[in-house]
DNA sequence: CGTTTCAATATGTATATACATAATCGTCAT
DNA sequence: ATGACGATTATGTATATACATATTGAAACG
């Protein structure tokens, strides 16, 4: 076979070959066909398959399991590591994204929404705002259980069109980014047991711990968004990887 | 020169070739030794620099590349980026400084001290590492009050020092930091309800919420120490300000 | 003077090969 | 049974080589 071969995608889009073996083994398991557990093909199954040298399917499957996705063992070969939802902490992350990679179907369903003249619990967990507030309570589900409770505020000075926006189906996060620059955030993070209302609310006991996640954003010296999310502790754990810069 | 060849690093760890030429430039541009901007060496001249091949040069670019450190351009070079780095929230951060800025006596106390040959358990947690450990329980005071239980493993084959050391009433993050410059840390923070050892350790209810936190830590790929702090609900809220700074 | 062409160059991707290393399995002796 | 030991196997890391591709800079051309 000829040497630099790339190979064309059905959309027509080019990718080289251990790139083509790395999403085709990235998507198996993210479909969850290949479910944790289960031992991938050798090296060896795999250079026949694709008809190309070991060092290319070496290539692909050192990034996987660099990624994560994979662990490797002399011997015994590849197999397919337990799923581990990576919240990027440090980053403003994506439900959807966090629930898809977890092989599940999303969904986002309003609870509440309620347009009001700030109070004082609300100033607080903006952060020194008067004005309107838009609050917002919303579930997100993976599968047919709840994932994460969410209760946000928004403030109305800051960003007025949320005022005609819903948010029955579209959580209300995706929709802030993108339409406010944020130049800084905040989080706080702790453990809390669920009382009656967040238990009923997330299907677990009352008493149980969860998981709350905080998050306070401003843009431009003005507080934009307070959210917090409860998680019940069996459903989550953050994940956060650092290297003193990124390496 | 010989096949598969490994290089003595001073204090006698072998590392693979890649990994270390790998880690000397990471090393030149964290120190700042390379500005952004700067252009490193050409693949050429660091493979006549390591005295090894083009590939094993170019795999170790790749994955700079990859983590974003640099960029390369063809028939140009390649180049240290702007650091594009999250602020690193969860720094190490010393549980003694946390106690003092509460305005309480802070203490840490030793309540186990073992040293093993690691178990699968132990290599699971450190990540895929044989070899001696060191395991420790110790408890943290703000006052007269359990502030936060520690449970850690020590990678002895990393750093030996270690064992000699008995950690009575020194903690061993502190020791820890110095002693060893970490290149990478992991954290998983969860919820949890209190079992009755921990319950009883930390003198609160069994059952009650408590926010787990779980740090990895690698030096130059190695892992160093698996850390587990467990507080209590009350006592904890982990506070994590950051500012986007895009590349 | 501007544009087109082309060679040089550094990186990108693939090959085949070689040997190292860790884990597992079967064999054989105790 | 059981433990020691060597063969086998899959991965880990390195080599040398080959050709592709993007970009630059200089030469050739209108």
């Amino acid at each position: 076979m000829s040497m630099a071969e790339t190979a064309e995608m059905e959309d027509g889009e080019t990718l080289s070959l251990h790139q083509r073996i790395l999403s085709d083994i990235r998507e198996k398991i993210l479909s969850g066909a290949w479910a944790p557990g289960h031992r991938i093909p050798f090296e060896h199954e795999l250079t026949a398959q694709y008809d190309c040298s070991r060092m290319t399917v070496n290539k692909a499957l050192s990034q996987l399991a660099k990624a994560g996705l994979i662990e490797r063992r002399r011997r015994s070969g590849s197999f397919v590591r337990q799923p581990q939802s990576q919240a990027a902490v440090l980053e403003l992350h994506d439900i959807r994204i966090e629930v898809e990679a977890l092989g599940l179907p999303y969904r986002y369903e309003r609870l509440e929404r309620m347009k009001r003249r700030g109070n004082a619990e609300d100033r607080s967990l903006l952060g020194l705002s008067a004005g309107p507030v838009l609050w917002l309570e919303g579930l997100h589900f993976a599968g047919e259980r709840p994932f994460a409770l969410e209760q946000r505020l928004i403030n109305l000075s800051a960003v007025g069109e949320a005022s005609e926006e819903e948010f029955l189906d579209i959580a209300p996060g995706p929709w802030l980014i993108g339409r406010v620059p944020w130049s800084e955030a905040e989080h706080r993070i702790r453990a809390m047991a669920a009382d009656e209302t967040i238990a009923d609310t997330l299907d677990i006991d009352p008493g149980a711990p969860c998981l709350v996640v905080e998050r306070r954003t401003w843009s431009a010296e003005h507080p934009v968004t307070h959210v917090r999310f409860i998680y019940p502790a069996e459903s989550h754990t953050l994940v956060a990887r650092f290297t003193p810069s990124q390496g």
